[in-house]
DNA sequence: TCCATATAATGTCATATGCTATTATATCGC
DNA sequence: GCGATATAATAGCATATGACATTATATGGA
């Protein structure tokens, strides 16, 4: 098992996400506050439960976090003018350095991580990542 | 940064982690549980401490994680010979059917993500995927 | 219109994990 | 051999997350 292509399709994943993760950390970000905020900034306005969903974890989670995110200002709620039980979520200005760092981090993890790959293979890495996804995304057939 | 190489590869090992979380749970066990139980299984009798490196997990937490595997039946700790601070741990009859259902499955799903890619295919995309996981797996570079 | 049901958000409680400290034992330098 | 330091495991506390329940509001059918 641990020899498969899933395998070290994860492992390698895991260490990406451990080095992007401690980066982030130096920058007092968790992984999923920096989903949170990439997120929020492209597509602002959101409910709570639209983001929940994309970021694949429960509404009472996401509201915690939204909790913090706004304490420390980088969020606002603001109420939905069309449901009044939403909120409409947006970044606040304070936001914007602490996201052009977060890109420059993710840049060169990006750049660690795809060294020595010439275009035509990253293209080629890609492309077959991307139908592995398409595969993963079809839910109905594990089982079939 | 949602369009990178890095996102696309991250996102699709989040989907096969979470097929698999699936499947998993309906056995009974997490993701953790099922990682412990397959390095334990490769090797037999290893200290919580280098079992917990491996897995990347704080001693602390392998040693709860152990004590409900001991709980259940599933694992046994046996005084080490030559450490008596230590233990060695042991898979017990208990997991052989468990661990053949649990390797069913891991095909599974990897059938289902890598369905429709050629032997050759996946061969150039484990051999991409190596090159990138050897380049994280140098610790230095990130800030080089 | 009015009631049943669905949905958005959040509170309560349980669980999993990490940080720090603690205990028992091993190893190293003298 | 002995004291200082390191290591294996674990306990206490804090935090993050999820399951379930609750409140407020919206939507759809008679």
């Amino acid at each position: 098992m641990t020899d498969s292509v899933g395998f070290l399709l994860n492992d390698t994943a895991r260490l990406y996400r451990r080095t992007l993760d401690g980066t982030l950390r130096d920058l007092g970000m968790t992984s999923l506050q920096w989903r949170t905020v990439a997120r929020l900034k492209r597509e602002p306005g959101m409910r709570q439960s639209e983001l929940a969903d994309l970021l694949e974890v429960e509404p009472i989670t996401l509201s915690r976090m939204i909790d913090r995110l706004a304490d420390s200002g980088m969020v606002c709620r603001k109420a939905d003018p069309n449901d009044r039980r939403a909120w409409n979520l947006y970044l606040t200005d304070k936001t914007d350095g602490l996201i052009r760092q977060l890109e420059v981090e993710a840049k060169r993890v990006e750049d660690h991580a795809f060294g020595g790959l010439s275009d035509e293979e990253r293209q080629t890495l890609a492309g077959l990542v991307e139908r592995v996804r398409a595969n993963l995304s079809r839910k109905e057939a594990v089982d079939a």
